[in-house]
DNA sequence: CTTAGCACTCGATCAATTTGAGTGCTAATA
DNA sequence: TATTAGCACTCAAATTGATCGAGTGCTAAG
């Protein structure tokens, strides 16, 4: 276990590093966080916490630098301090609310208010689970042999697809069939799916192996926990010194472009509500050794929102956990406004 | 004027630079590409070019460099002489027909292929035309304020927006409306527009002030050549040794990241079909003087379709060019098949 | 337990030096 | 007259070496 000191020493490494993105000596912090104590002192401390496995050394007679334990060690101390502050910002929260058009406009809007606050790259995802409400089913001919799939969802996500049919449906079959789904306005996908399993067994006999394969692509649409995402703009990155060396820049840049890699990341999270933080290796992918994410989650009714921020191991945690914090609130007060029906 | 000989030495310079990113010097041409001539008169001819304006020296006692002049020499002269080659790739543009799903799929394929083919990044861009037609249109209400706005153009491209209505609209209402208007399935939007405007005086008169901002949404999407882009992974600019240098690389970045730049920069070209390109400084955008652009379009009866590769103004222009002009091949195949009608 | 002092390590920086590719010019050559 | 070989010169890039300074570990004194 840790003495007073020793995490005094510990948490002031880590803050002068996340600030000045070099490694520290006993004689700087000797200088500017214990005053107290000499550097000699300081010396020994560190090297006591270096065996601990909370500190290293870039290379011989060079400062030291925080392990990913001691980053976790910080962020945790922070959690539990927070609630204290809460600054400003006020004027660009209320930006969020005034651009708001729809789920995808709110997520856009506030991915970006994230990467402009934070100065890292924010995150912002929508996850439907299971229980999503249907709100409106409709099929549109789009030629012989395509049919255009629209599925709007109570809270307003819309989703389009056009799907391959082996059978030329007349657009009076589509939208007799979208009729009868819609009387199941407000209901949940998975007594919609039955009903419409019903339908295509019993009346559309002919149809039944092509309709099959349209039911597939909802349910991949529906039935699966789909995650919308929107990724702020990277342009931050290039202001971050951890990232000047081009093949860590390209490694991070390589899980941000696609969209698979960070969806699983954000679903480490997706477990419980509130703010997590990974930092390092603690996730799985090699090519984020570097940086962190944190996390922040809401689950509603049909749906979980999270927000995150992206950035080096080295970032502000406390800065972007109050940011995080507020925007989450702020995009979380609304979509109650749309729970009275559709 | 250029002699035969000229031409024939600052292809060469052009194609090497091209091949090995580094200045090229008089050996070198008499060595590789002009064997019959010494380097002497290699380097009488280079003075000369240079002299002209086709040719620069990074440094005194450096290799030469083309201009933009050259490449745009070089460009047209290829431009010229292709139709001749025509290598394969076959197998994965069947794969870009296997994998379509509407307009939106056709063109994410369309400049993944791109970036894929090219080692640079593809872009993929359909501009709807201002004789759009409609297929469907659709209104759903989200909640007492806010309407859901639907609309199917032919040949599958969909929009959705969520529009914000002063006063609370039934669904019934929404509907009526809805269907009046697709009895015009099939006609331009601007005959659309009349039809639904009328309406609104008529029989909506109370809401007419709140229709009105729909109407102009409306608008927006429909009326203005709206243009829906899909740019290819960044990935390979990394692999680019013009791009090594950090700064380079964000400038660049940041003109590819945001899709305003883009478009307006596709619309250089939008004024003729066929294959155009743009080197370094021809574009107006001074982050992108090392880059080129390599643009194909072709427009079908509602709408235009650009493919484009973007990368370093030394770039494989011959194999970029032959690439593009598959890839469009290939994509306009298709959209005949939707013409029938919705 | 704390601290001052000292020897030592190692990255970073800077100047001097070398290397090599390339040029321009001139004189010899076909 | 056009071409080429030869030579002196230039300049970026790589190499070397010296120096600096921040930092450590260790030891001995307070």
């Amino acid at each position: 276990m840790l003495t007073e000191r020793q995490l005094e020493v510990l948490l002031s490494v880590v803050y002068e590093f996340i600030e000045s993105g070099e490694h520290v000596g006993s004689r700087t912090l000797s200088k500017r966080y214990l005053t107290g104590r000499s550097a000699a002192t300081i010396r020994n401390e560190m090297a006591d916490l270096e065996d601990m496995g909370y500190l290293m050394q870039p290379h011989t007679s060079a400062g030291r630098v925080p392990t990913t334990r001691a980053y976790r060690l910080f962020v945790d101390t922070v959690l539990q301090r927070r609630r204290a502050k809460d600054q400003g910002n006020r004027e660009l929260l209320d930006n969020l609310k005034a651009h708001r058009n729809g789920v995808e406009g709110a997520l856009t809007s506030a991915s970006d208010l994230l990467t402009q606050l934070s100065h890292y790259v924010g995150v912002a995802a929508v996850t439907q689970l299971r229980q999503a409400r249907l709100s409106k089913i409709d099929f549109i001919r789009v030629d012989t042999s395509n049919v255009l799939l629209l599925v709007v969802l109570e809270g307003g996500i819309v989703h389009h697809k056009i799907v391959g049919m082996p059978y030329d449906l007349s657009q009076d079959t589509l939208q007799d069939l979208a009729r009868r789904i819609n009387t199941l306005a407000g209901h949940e996908w998975g007594e919609v799916r039955i009903m419409l399993q019903n339908y295509i067994m019993q009346e559309l006999g002919r149809y039944a192996d092509s309709c099959r394969k349209a039911l597939d692509d909802l349910d991949k649409l529906l039935a699966g926990e789909h995650t919308t995402l929107f990724t702020g703009s990277l342009a931050n990155l290039f202001n971050i010194p951890d990232f000047q060396d081009i093949g860590r820049f390209r490694a991070l840049f390589s899980i941000l472009e696609q969209e698979d890699g960070l969806v699983d990341l954000l679903k480490k999270c997706n477990t419980t509500d509130g703010i997590g933080v990974i930092i390092g290796e603690e996730n799985d992918l090699p090519e984020m050794e570097n940086c962190a994410v944190v996390l922040s989650s809401s689950s509603s009714e049909g749906q979980r929102t999270t927000l995150g921020v992206i950035g080096p191991k080295r970032m502000n945690y406390e800065k972007v956990i109050s940011v995080l914090d507020k925007v989450l609130q702020d995009l979380i007060d609304c979509p109650g406004e749309n729970e009275g029906d559709g």
